[in-house]
DNA sequence: TTTAATATTAAGTTTTTGTTAACTCAATAT
DNA sequence: ATATTGAGTTAACAAAAACTTAATATTAAA
């Protein structure tokens, strides 16, 4: 099952630029297109839907952070990440990239390796996202990430974020057990600290809704999804 | 077999932050160096040679980012995790921080909650370097790590913690005998001392719950698996 | 046969999780 | 400005399961 290569759209004014990255992106097994300003940007990306977008900040016509705004605007292309690429003495532009919807930023002279590892990280994550399909069925129970819905046997639930993110975690992979560190990382991410009992009032919640029989306790090791 | 406790380096220009997280970490049982900046951060981590570094972004002479940088590239130092102390307002350089080689980082004021979560976490990492099979196959015996789920000719059978790994241990290398001694430091870790008859008890139960044939005693010796 | 090692059973103990209710905080309504 | 509501968290206590031990019986090697 070889996923198709991930597309990047590389946006520069600088021709030699375009080159060293078209390089070196292509190396790596990458689809790659340019443009070289941010209208052509936006042009193409609508017809290229690339997964990623590496632009650098200035540009004549129209800066990377107004063609990224507007990029962020359009539909099919909100999921598109976007990296900046600027020279080091700008680095005040990092704020207003931010404010524009950037994901991640990248300051020249480009050093390949960096460039690419940092692909790399962004095409894991993204691959990840692309296998996890919007809706789990898993047979009684579907759960809709889009909606941010769960039905059970046409009964519509509602789940407030917490619970519901809880739920599409552990229902991501049925009878794998999550540990309490995992779910703490996952559903609350790591600049967060709550204390332990908080995870067990969230499952109870959610068993309460859903049944008790889906969501399985390991005591000392964790717990895990049911269907 | 006592192991030793995690090494951190503490790198900070205002030396009440090195105090009170000197006090912190201590206070939890690890050992705590610190630099004033850059430059001595370098020095005295190729000395000692910490499993943690802990580093301000912004300090005067270098920077943590260039620091980082450097340290990365030095041999010895490659599996240290570097993580970055920055004041909110500079948020934006956790991108130039991973750049270069950063591990993490926690945004200021610093949460001693959030600290020692993330150190605890690296050090159980740490701990367990160890690469274990997901899933093991023994003929009539399944034993998936994962879920941790035994299956036994399509049975499943639901085990507790240490039973768990108890059998793991014994299953991951067949007619292999195990001292006494193996299985301590293995399921129950150095730290922990039990008495001698805990892991007759344990496997009792095993043989309660998979059938006596499969674990084999060798007296004066220890025990075996046999599929 | 003797004896140290292991098996077995039924308590203890400890650890981990479950449960409830109260509290904080934001968003929204009054 | 104040009230209301609900999500999220916490704390205190209860409950359950896991784990350990102790006492006694059995086994197998010397």
């Amino acid at each position: 099952m070889k996923s198709s290569p991930l597309k990047i759209l590389v946006v520069d004014d600088d021709l030699d630029i375009i080159e060293i990255l078209k390089y070196n992106l292509n190396k790596s097994g990458y689809l790659v297109k340019s443009a070289k300003n941010g209208i052509e940007a936006i042009k193409r990306a609508k017809k290229f839907l690339p997964n990623i977008i590496l632009m650098d900040v200035m540009m004549p016509e129209m800066s990377g952070i107004e063609a990224c705004s507007e990029i962020k605007q359009i539909d099919e292309l909100s999921e598109t990440m976007i990296i900046f690429l600027s020279a080091r003495s700008e680095d005040y532009t990092q704020i207003s990239a931010y404010d524009a919807g950037a994901d991640d930023y990248i300051s020249k002279p480009i050093k390949p390796k960096i460039l690419l590892k940092k692909i790399s990280n962004i095409a894991k994550k993204i691959k990840s996202n692309i296998n996890l399909p919007i809706v789990l069925d898993l047979g009684s129970i579907k759960i809709n990430r889009e909606e941010y819905l769960v039905t059970q046997n046409k009964n519509e639930i509602m789940l407030p974020r917490k619970e519901f993110e809880l739920l599409f975690l552990l229902a991501s992979e049925p009878e794998k057990v999550f540990t309490r560190d995992e779910i703490m990382n996952k559903v609350w991410g790591t600049q967060v600290v709550v204390g332990d009992r908080t995870i067990d009032v969230h499952i109870r919640k959610l068993r309460e809704k859903i049944g008790d029989k889906h969501i399985k306790t390991l005591k000392g090791v964790g717990y895990k999804f049911k269907s």
